[in-house]
DNA sequence: CATGAATGAGTGTTCATTCAT
DNA sequence: AATGAATGAACACTCATTCAT
């Protein structure tokens, strides 16, 4: 859809299945390349020859290398969004704690399904963070409409701007963190746990 | 022979203060054309001539082109590390809440002292995350020993690596947060406050 | 049965004249693309794009890309011969000076339909001049054969070769640089009279 | 000269006699192609290749692939000029026919220095002809200077500006003409004195 | 040590052409 | 016939790196 959308401009809009497949294996291909041979290695020739498709029809779905970053990107990105979308259904109705545990665990698990790749987008892969782009700022939404419905005593001491600002960002960054950096003694439940805890306790304080 | 020492003291001196400015200036030149160019104008010629230094000097100084972005990197965070240490020092015999007040505020101004390229080399310029080089875990050390001596009593209720790792992120990310994503109606103090405010709660909970 | 052979013919007319409608609109794509965008930009993509049908039907009519620069060439020499064929014809009976200026007239008016186009031709599309093919060839028919009838004194005096080798070349250098060169102090009416002036005095000489 | 000119603004300035030498190797490697293999064969490849320089180099010295044709051109319109320009200061003194004779054999013989490439360069490589740069714009200088100081009289009755138009364009286009499609049964010598018989016809009209 | 001309492997990208639908 | 997605050989051009001066 949206890597569908960037080549609109471009190249030709495909028709439907035969092209979602043709996008979908180049970026599969683009993926491989990437963790197997590193960002040095990723060509368009290579890419296509791993996607098992000629380099012209790359050029038919992507107008240039860099546009395949972006798609890479925004998969990843979307992909993010959305269990963070299904936690904030599921959990409209609990508790504040509920759903922060909740929103904990969609952001662990979505930087959890593929470390490697997160890892490698983000340090390998030039990528442009315009602030409404960086996956923090989805978060914001999320907890901003969380923190207002549930919490609302505490509109009054505090700015909401702020505690939107901390608790997404927190969430954000210590989830990441914990699936890339977390140390062998601590097991990822623990640590889904602790975050819990830190953000509760700065909503407390 | 005396003068013959001091003569090949200020021969060698002279050399190595201009090798000193050749590879500042190189690394200068560098993130100039980052700035200005994207790092996709950042060629090894265009560097030199930017540098005012011929193709070849940069390879007196350089084994290669990937050696530039690696010395950029290095000190970014040797700069980083230089803050922290004396905040460090300097609360030696503070509370822990100063301490981290402290740790905050020399955090906080390590990414505000030039967002710009730290933004550019976190997204633009490939850097390998190995664990000890993120700067996350530099201030593990710093929490590490500031909790265990000032906050004796926590280690019995919970470990300790948990605490410094959500801390030592903690104040990572959202010292970043606040220097790139920092919303308009909030100031800086306002957010650092709230840092510690965040960081202060999670320990005390 | 006539009824069949009619329906043979009302079955075949509409496709030669459909035929006849796609060759055409390819060679105006070809020249709209050549004068907007240069030689540079055309393609045979962008020649079917810009004449409305597939690149599969240009490939129906034209054996490849090269074809259709050699058909943009025979057209605009057979149009050229056109104009002069009517001159020849409707100047049968006249004086050989009338004859020349009729002549002159033709190829200026030829030059002058669409001088940018026979510019374009002539400097940015590879074509080959084997002699037949070249424009002043098919003068030299023209005027031999009105010098032959009109001034046979001169063929006593000099080689007819001669004579109508220069003239033929005259009449066309000049027409075509009165398109394209002619100063603007000078009227193509002037330049025109001038034209025919030379000639005729280099009869007479 | 004129060539380095053209590099000089995207390209380092060469010094001296060893850039001269790679750029004519270039040059005459590009002829050499464009006359052994046709203008389809011509790849800056393989020019490097036949110019026994690396393709680095070539674009050391030209900043794209149509550089290297406008230099060719360029060099072969002014070793034109350098022709007529010394049969000018040659015949200062010389009467109006003789003159003339000059010229027409100093562009005849221009015209026949090398008519192959000649050819090619009007007929396969793309130029530009934008009126100053067209080779017979340069020899209206030269007839203007020669008729206007050598036959005054005919000022009066017509424009000056008609003349020089007319036996600039004849002179060059017939010369042209006797070098590339001259009929085997004329010599050159033969078509020269023909070509001045008509342009003095035409001055003395 | 400094220079910068020269190198050439390697890259992104184009576009004439084909052929299954 | 018409279509246009797919092809892939071929190309222009870049740029990290070397080395003679």
């Amino acid at each position: 859809m949206t890597t569908a959308a960037t080549a609109r401009f471009r190249r030709r809009r495909p028709n439907q299945r035969r092209a979602r497949q043709t996008v979908d294996a180049i970026l599969e291909a683009a993926i491989r390349v990437l963790k197997r041979e590193g960002f040095g290695a990723i060509t368009t020739n290579r890419i296509a020859e791993v996607a098992g498709v000629s380099i012209g029809s790359v050029y038919q779905y992507f107008p240039d290398k860099r546009a395949i970053f972006v798609a890479l990107h925004q998969r990843h990105v979307e992909e993010m969004d959305r269990l963070v979308g299904i936690k904030l259904v599921e959990h409209a109705n609990s508790s504040l704690e509920e759903l922060v545990c909740g929103l904990v665990e969609a952001v662990v698990e979505a930087h959890a399904t593929d470390p490697e790749l997160h890892e490698l987008l983000l340090t390998q892969v030039p990528h442009r963070v315009d602030g409404t782009q960086g996956f923090a700022m989805r978060l914001h939404g999320a907890f901003r409409l969380a923190i207002a419905s549930k919490h609302r005593d505490l509109k009054r001491h505090r700015d909401l701007d702020k505690i939107v600002f901390i608790t997404a960002n927190m969430v954000e960054a210590l989830s990441h963190a914990a699936a890339l950096q977390r140390p062998d003694n601590l097991s990822r439940a623990e640590v889904k746990e602790e975050i819990v805890r830190a953000v509760m306790a700065y909503l407390r304080a």
